[in-house]
DNA sequence: GAGTGGTCTAGACCACCTC
DNA sequence: AGGTGGTCTAGACCACTCG
């Protein structure tokens, strides 16, 4: 079985910027993911060897490494000793970012809106104190919202926060993600531990999506660091099961 | 607020072998990563620098930042510019692995068994046989397992593989894992694609899982792909959500 | 200014695969 | 034998944070 050895356009590499702040391993990544993306490097195709591109670009090998690295870790590409590096069979889809469901939905094109239903200060419970590493009976933003896509309502989230997060304005709450406003205050998630899960819907919930009362909903759990790794935010959502789901890509080390 | 600099035990890395197949940033990150398990290095406690630990060890700072960089992408670690390195506040949950669920369930000391319920070899229909990249009406082997942990159902497991798996021994399929027996084959799973999501269980699910007829289950389908990018096995399976759950860390690049 | 992690270089040796 | 990716070295310069 032959292999395919896919010839590159002169044109893939040739705004590659020295000076530009965007590390090299990472303008070559995005090059080379475009071009796979784009079918220009079929699937099942062979691309060049490491030392190959490192010598037609002038870059170091480990330079290159690196960026082919990182597209192996996406699921894009494979690798074998011996062999060389080839693009994965089968269509690959985007896979889940660490991302609020505010900005997926917005990234493919559908319009998100928020209804804002509850927003207090509580004291926090035993469960959630730990949950956020604080003490217990520290104050702790509660937010409740609803998100609807094109006007179809896809899931109830519920979130905790430490109490210095109580100034959050409710209006921002309903006109964008709750990233999204976290990192306009200078506060940048970096790790989230994530269960996802289902269980029949409550009342309440049944009435919020539209769904028939003990109908299954899709629910995630999700407690996120910011760069320091501090607990930053607690996460429940319930999700419409036919209007959402979860798509991850895994990759063996 | 005062980081505490851990002070670590001499024996840490006591047995770091040079000449062991085991590469040393493999060692390094996996001795590191039990000292932060067991709390040596206590959460939110600071590690010693790259090029500290690179004297210490007499190895290259490259190597021990692999070594670094491998937990920060577990999530066991955090990293800022010109502070150092600290280990993430609360309790890390083991994350989910490219493994099947019966290695998952056997990992955590429990015991489970696998009832083989169909195991036919049939023609491929068109969906099957796009996800599997294979021409419609190609043989593909049909397998339907339940799988009980500690005698109680947990999930219904469909299968789809090539045709050429069609020999895989109905009675194998009860002793063991899927991946198990293709790793045993040669067959070693690189690459996953996932969506998990949620839906009222049918009839027969119910049954099975002795679930009133209705209630919710979580499904998963996977489709995976081989270490020569090859689709090897599409899957697609529901769990008794009050019995199993899906656990995964996400780490911002 | 001193120390940190982020990037990059130019080599080296090895295990593995194909021819 | 020659080419591939896997590992490792010993430097270098930079941006950033802190005292």
């Amino acid at each position: 079985m032959a292999l395919e050895e896919a010839h590159w356009p002169e044109e893939l590499f040739a705004d590659l910027d020295r000076t530009s702040p965007l590390p090299m391993y990472s303008q070559v990544a995005s090059r080379l993911e475009s071009a796979i993306r784009s079918g220009v490097i079929p699937a099942g195709g062979r691309i060049e060897s490491e030392m190959a591109i490192a010598e037609r670009l002038q870059i170091s090998r480990p330079t290159i490494r690196r960026a082919i690295q990182d597209l192996v870790d996406k699921g894009l590409l494979v690798r074998q000793r011996g062999i060389g590096t080839q693009v994965v069979q089968g269509q690959v889809e985007r896979s889940v970012e660490l991302t609020s469901l505010f900005e997926d939905l917005s990234q493919a094109g559908i319009s998100a809106t928020t209804t804002l239903l509850d927003h207090e200060v509580l004291e926090a419970d035993e469960d959630v104190a730990a949950r956020l590493s604080l003490p217990a009976g520290d104050p702790v933003l509660h937010i409740r919202r609803r998100r609807m896509a094109d006007g179809v309502p896809v899931a109830v989230l519920d979130n905790h926060l430490p109490g210095e997060f109580a100034d959050l304005l409710p209006a921002s709450l309903e006109g964008a993600g709750l990233y999204q406003l976290l990192r306009s205050r200078g506060v940048g998630i970096r790790i989230a531990q994530q269960r996802i899960g289902a269980r029949a819907c409550t009342p309440d919930e049944a009435s919020l999506l539209e769904m028939e009362p003990g109908a299954p909903v899709l629910t995630m759990e999700r407690l996120t660091y910011d760069h320091t790794g501090r607990a930053i935010e607690l996460g429940r959502h319930a999700y419409h099961p036919d209007r959402y789901s979860f798509s991850t890509t895994l990759v063996a080390r």
